[in-house]
DNA sequence: GCAAGGTC
């Protein structure tokens, strides 16, 4: 039997597919899919199915001192172990391994893994290699006519990787977590990776905060031709600086003080420059993994849920793999064919048929050639709208235009550029114009606002008015956002395609930033200005230049990867050597910003510092760092994690509070101040289960969770209550309802006020379209429709029918589950 | 309980 191995299951069965000319069968053992056909057994690995760590000894961290571990033993365990089983049975009865893992570095190491794995249970059988850089017939079919031999210096340049990157990012994790007395959740980590990008946010905020804004002056007039119906266009002052460029921006006031006093006086500009060009404007290249998070970031997506849907797509058939730098399609990409899967498709059929009316069709290519993965595009298949949520509708939708647009005519723009004088001063007009809108017809994803200039000659007189003076000061630079991150970890050389995204999460989840986009907190800057005086290198985006050097180096024979590792070894010990002395002082340091996250500010009743703070139980509350002296605490909403804001309150000096918690995150505000406002407010009326008995009656009312709802005044007696949005201020006004005698209430969230009316009817509706849309499950990210209908033949149709559910039994019954996946939907749920 | 890299 030959047995062929493959990166995931995904390829498995394609591969399976090809070379059986879809004749295969399916079976599963241990959990794991096997693909079979005449003699031939194809398995998916996950991945690495291994991993690097230290022995067990060193598992306890107080008692091993961090640098130890430089020159500790490193052991590779199964990190899957039922896949790992599993190749070690198929192993057996193989008389021919072949690896067929992605054709990169990693896959390489991972083709390694799987080899020793084999090796282990048997000795001799032979084991090959094939590289193809997609699946499609052809490359499979040629790679597996003429395999080659396993590349084990390659495998040995991806595991001086996993050495090196362990070592460094164990020891100083170590290091700092225990200087801070940091242990358990709350340690403090650093990394090759997460720590540039760290120092990335970090050295931006320093910028920011360093800054120190300057005040200037532009001015802006309208221009109009002068004749009867003529609109006015916008245009504004500019001078030429040393340099000869062009400027706006006036830097002391009396000279825009002197310009607007010229032109205001002025009734009309001379024409005296007019400049036409058109502009062709290209197509966008092929997705990659950081473009298309780039484009869904636009969108409003974060990087994590950009992936994750594209994941759930790639999963579903929809779209190719999810994880490339590949920005060109491969040759037997036949875009053609690939348009004419679109045509007759009620919303993407039109722009599909529009494309294929092209004489030729020749795809855009980017930079970046690959060979593991093609770039993000659509395989053909749709999903019909009711299998998708409307976010992964959306999604799949930006990948199929942005195929289109690879394949459409670049856009074309007149740009019209028109300058006036009045005495000295020069205003300027920038028009644009889209002749062709190309690309843009079937990729609405970008701008075509046009600015409207007329065309006018040199010499004519227009007429000018409304001469505007604006002051203005600089801005300090803006703060990354997320897509941004990425692109620049790409451009640093930090990361890969499947983790970058990943590391930014990493960030959030250790406490280094908050918010979006992300900022760093106090911490984090202690961290990042430790590892700038101590262990630079692991700040220093050169780590992995230098890394990628001696991994080329140990790839090309030219190094060992016993050479690379020890030396990196050698830097380790000496950075631990200076550390040693100054433990207690990063320590303090550390602790000290800690403490700064959460501070609010004075306590009203001590003078020492409010703090937030975590009871036994994991809810958050504010507290007295005075305590046990002083025990003034203040109650914190019971959903979400607070985030301290920098606005403060005027009436107690303490910072306002967000409350995350997704798409429910809401400003808390000040805690003192919503503290004192909880209780009852307006009363609606008579409560109808137990007015006419007690005269109970409605009202609105404030928890101590900061959470509302109309409720009776004879709680706990009577426990009638009716919910209440948890964002934005309720208005109650002077109608009333007609059917339960209660006002109609506005909420005031956002720009637009919204009518809740009365609580009782709106309380129905919301029933109503519950019962209507089914299933709660689809609440939980990650759950679709789809995941709804496979999960309810497992018996699972609520969100308490899932918790209550055994993780293993429902990845057993349902095909496609796995239990963690059920496990994260119920630590979600 | 540390990293980063695969993968779900």
């Amino acid at each position: 039997m030959e047995l062929i191995i493959t990166e995931k299951d995904n390829a498995a069965r394609r591969i399976a597919d090809i070379l059986s000319g879809g004749s295969y069968d399916s079976t599963r053992e241990n959990g794991v899919n096997v693909y079979e056909w005449g003699g031939k057994r194809c398995v998916g690995l996950s991945g690495h199915v291994v991993g690097v760590d230290f022995p067990p000894e060193y598992g306890d961290w107080r008692d091993v001192e961090p640098v130890e571990l430089i020159d500790a033993d490193i052991e590779k365990t199964a990190t899957k172990d039922d896949i790992v089983a599993t190749l070690r049975i198929l192993s057996r009865k193989a008389t021919r391994v072949t690896i067929a893992t992605d054709y990169d570095r990693e896959g390489e190491l991972i083709g390694k893994e799987a080899y020793d794995i084999v090796r282990d249970v048997d000795e001799d059988v032979p084991i090959r290699r094939v590289r193809f850089s997609s699946i499609t017939e052809n490359e499979v079919q040629s790679a597996f006519d003429d395999p080659d031999d396993l590349d084990f210096d390659l495998a040995a340049a991806g595991e001086a990787r996993q050495i090196i990157d362990l070592i460094w990012g164990a020891a100083l994790t170590r290091f700092l977590s225990l200087s801070a007395g940091q242990l358990g959740n709350d340690f403090i980590s650093v990394g090759r990776v997460q720590s540039p990008t760290l120092k990335l946010i970090v050295d931006r905020e320093r910028e920011i905060e360093a800054f120190d804004p300057k005040a200037y002056w532009e001015l802006f007039a309208d221009l109009t031709k002068q004749s009867d119906d003529a609109d006015p266009f916008d245009a504004q002052y500019f001078y030429r600086d040393e340099d000869d460029n062009e400027a706006e921006r006036v830097w002391d006031e009396a000279t825009a003080d002197e310009v607007y006093d010229t032109l205001s006086s002025a009734e009309t500009a001379t024409v005296v420059d007019v400049n036409r060009r058109t502009r062709t404007d290209e197509p966008p290249t092929p997705f990659n993994t950081t473009q298309f998070i780039r484009a869904a970031g636009a969108l409003g997506y974060t990087a994590q849920r950009a992936m994750s849907i594209a994941e759930d797509l790639y999963t579903a058939g929809y779209i190719t793999y999810p994880r490339t730098d590949n920005t060109v399609y491969p040759d037997d990409l036949d875009p053609g064919a690939l348009l004419e899967e679109f045509e007759g498709h009620s919303a993407l059929g039109e722009s599909a048929a529009s494309l294929l009316e092209a004489d030729a069709i020749e795809p855009t290519r980017g930079d970046e050639e690959t060979t593991d993965h093609p770039p993000i595009h659509p395989t053909g298949e749709i999903p019909t709208r009711g299998d998708v949520s409307d976010d992964e509708w959306e999604i799949f939708e930006l990948v199929v235009r942005r195929f289109y647009a690879t394949v459409a005519d670049a856009a074309v723009w007149e740009h019209l550029k028109v300058v006036a004088e009045v005495a000295d001063c020069r205003l300027k007009a920038n028009g644009k114009r889209l002749l062709e809108a190309g690309y843009h017809d079937v990729y609405p994803y970008f701008s075509t606002a046009e600015n409207h200039v007329p065309d006018v000659d040199e010499g004519e007189t227009l007429a000018l008015s409304n001469v505007e003076l604006e002051d203005k000061e600089t801005q300090p630079p803006r703060r990354y956002g997320q897509s941004r991150l990425i692109e620049t970890m790409e451009d640093m050389g930090v990361g890969t395609k499947a983790t970058r995204h990943d590391i930014l999460e990493k960030l959030y989840d250790r406490g280094y930033v908050e918010s979006d986009p992300p900022r760093p907190t106090r911490l984090a800057m202690a961290v990042v200005e430790a590892a700038e005086n101590y262990a630079d290198r692991v700040v220093s985006e050169e780590m992995t230049a230098q890394l990628e050097a001696d991994m080329d180096a140990i790839a090309s024979g030219q190094a060992s990867l016993e050479d690379v590792t020890e030396e990196s070894r050698e830097m380790l010990e000496d950075i631990f050597a200076n550390l040693a002395d100054s433990r207690d002082e990063i320590g303090d340091h550390l602790r000290k910003s800690l403490k700064d996250d959460k501070r609010l500010g004075p306590c009203p009743e001590c003078g020492e510092d409010l703090l937030v703070r975590r009871s036994r139980h994991g809810s958050y509350f504010v507290g007295c760092d005075g305590y046990p002296d002083c025990e003034n605490t203040l109650p914190l909403p019971s959903n979400g994690k607070p985030l301290i804001l920098e606005d403060e309150c005027e009436d107690h000096g303490l910072h306002e509070i967000k409350m995350l918690a997704g798409r429910q995150t809401f400003v808390h505000g000040c805690p003192l101040c919503t503290a004192e406002d909880a209780g009852e407010g307006p009363v609606l009326g008579v409560c109808p289960d137990c007015g006419d008995e007690h005269d109970g009656e409605l009202a609105i009312k404030t928890l101590q969770s900061g959470s509302r709802l109309v409720g009776c005044t004879r709680y706990p007696d009577c426990e009638y209550s009716l919910p209440l949005p948890r964002r934005g201020e309720i208005e109650v006004t002077d109608e009333r309802c007609e059917d339960h005698d209660l006002p109609e209430l506005v909420v005031h969230s956002g720009d637009e006020p919204w009518e809740l009316g009365c609580p009782i009817c709106n309380y129905r509706e919301f029933q109503a379209r519950e019962a209507e849309s089914g299933s709660d499950l689809e609440s939980i990210d990650g759950i679709g429709a789809k995941t709804v209908e496979k999960l309810a033949a497992a018996g699972i149709e609520s969100i308490d029918d899932l918790t209550e559910a055994e993780p293993d039994a429902v990845a057993e019954t349902v095909d496609g589950i796995s239990a963690d996946r059920v496990r994260n939907w119920q630590a979600e749920a």
